[in-house]
DNA sequence: GTAGTCGTCCCGCTGACCGGTACGGTGATC
DNA sequence: GATCACCGTACCGGTCAGCGGGACGACTAC
């Protein structure tokens, strides 16, 4: 199920279609189930994924492909992610530190929070989330905090589209996820309650760009329910964000 | 200065040659800019500009060109290095909060190391290092490390290559590093004395595959000459990289 | 043996890609 | 305000890189 279908009349369409075949859990892929994937002619696919190969995007192993070392390598260059990473870095270690528990900095992306990092500890919390994976904004805390911070005319659109439920706390109801978000605007965090896995709650708060307005990213802890309870961290989880979000403002690296 | 010459008679050898125009410290490259460094014609770096915009592997800015997100969400699917990343973050955690000096984790790719994770707090040293981002192997900890337990090919070349001048304590005499690299595979970790950057110290040791003959990756603890020893922290450096190690040999993922 | 699936290779056709060229905009310099 | 340098963008005819149907051999299962 491709995300957004590229276009297959050129190389380069092909080309990202295949690399973007690779879901965030498989390792390694056979050329047949490229195929089946991608939906390319297995000669095409055959010789586009060799070309990914001695491009370094692709690695051959003896039971297929397998997305390359020179990807990744890439795509830790990616600016906005890459800086934010680096900059969010020490203020995650702080959350880490007090709480133990995982930590999550996530970026929206369309309909999804995408999580440039995750923290944790051996035994953390079992969360869905994995770094560089998605999750739809409506049933994350750092999801919440990004959509009440969207332009209007993006979360109207996620609003009025189809909220898809994921566990029986999952909010579906248009109204009652807009009236979290208001709250949100209010109180600068946003809380999850067993709406994206059964088991796990979690609190987030946003990173706010210099005007005040938008939220570049968001920063979450999370935690099972029985030790876990989000309102004792509303504090540091907001100091944490608005720590963040005052030294990213100092140095700019935003952009339209 | 390009990596490695991609093939520029092909549509995708043109693509990652531009995406690879991209080096960790560039935020955004204007067209000209991008033109300079690649060699391509305007027209031809432009249109090929354009569609890697498309495919969602740049974006579009005012100022330039810019590696995407959606660069980031496919580097982030390698599934060497995310898994790595994965099951090493709770060890690299556990150090951090021993030490609260830089961790590093790093991969090596060539005569480089590449880091794969860099954690650290508000006051960490300045380091040259970067996530994503390359070192020499020769004058780094990881490297040192990482070379050591490399095939004898391998180890050979880089020993005959030119060793190139970092600091004043880089070691360039082959034969001083080689007698290093047999104290490595003796104690089981390596450690790097300003031979990187002026001021900083550094110890790594091994992450070892099942057969514990080969190095996965290699964790580090880097410091300043002034506040930091080094050798203080060889038993529980080398205590997270056999727990890691076992960790995934226990999930085993690696592959030829 | 037969039937299925897999990866690889061949090879003639064609349209995607190429890049020289030209144009309009912007800012520096005189 | 004229000139120049450099930028990003757009056009367009030629052609070769890319295309993919099809064949092949290896392997496995029934």
């Amino acid at each position: 199920m491709p995300h957004q279908p590229a276009d297959l009349d050129t190389v380069l369409g092909k080309a990202v279609t295949i690399l973007r075949a690779f879901t965030v859990d498989d390792q390694v892929l056979s050329l047949a189930e490229l195929v089946r994937r991608t939906g390319l002619p297995k000669a095409t696919a055959h010789r586009v994924a060799g070309d990914l190969v001695t491009n370094r995007l692709l690695d051959r192993t003896n039971l297929g492909y397998r997305l390359s070392g020179g990807l990744f390598e890439l795509g830790m260059r990616a600016s906005v992610e890459r800086s934010l990473l680096e900059l969010a870095m020490p203020f995650l270690q702080d959350l880490y530190e007090r709480t133990h528990e995982t930590v999550h900095l996530g970026v929206r992306e369309g309909h999804d929070v995408v999580y440039v990092a995750k923290i944790g500890g051996h035994r953390q919390a079992k969360s869905p989330s994995r770094p560089g994976g998605r999750m739809p904004v409506h049933c994350t805390a750092i999801g919440k905090v990004l959509l009440a911070y969207a332009d209007p005319e993006a979360q109207q659109e996620i609003l009025s589209g189809p909220l898809e439920r994921r566990t029986p706390h999952t909010i579906v109801a248009p109204g009652l996820l807009e009236r979290q978000l208001a709250a949100v605007l209010e109180n600068g965090v946003a809380f999850e309650r067993e709406e994206s896995a059964a088991g796990l709650q979690c609190i987030a708060a946003p990173v706010l760009a210099e005007g005040g307005d938008k939220a570049l990213a968001a920063i979450s802890v999370t935690g099972p329910v029985g030790r876990f309870r989000p309102e004792a961290h509303v504090t540091i989880v907001r100091a944490a964000a608005q720590g963040l979000s005052s030294l990213a403002s100092r140095r700019r690296s935003l952009s339209s």
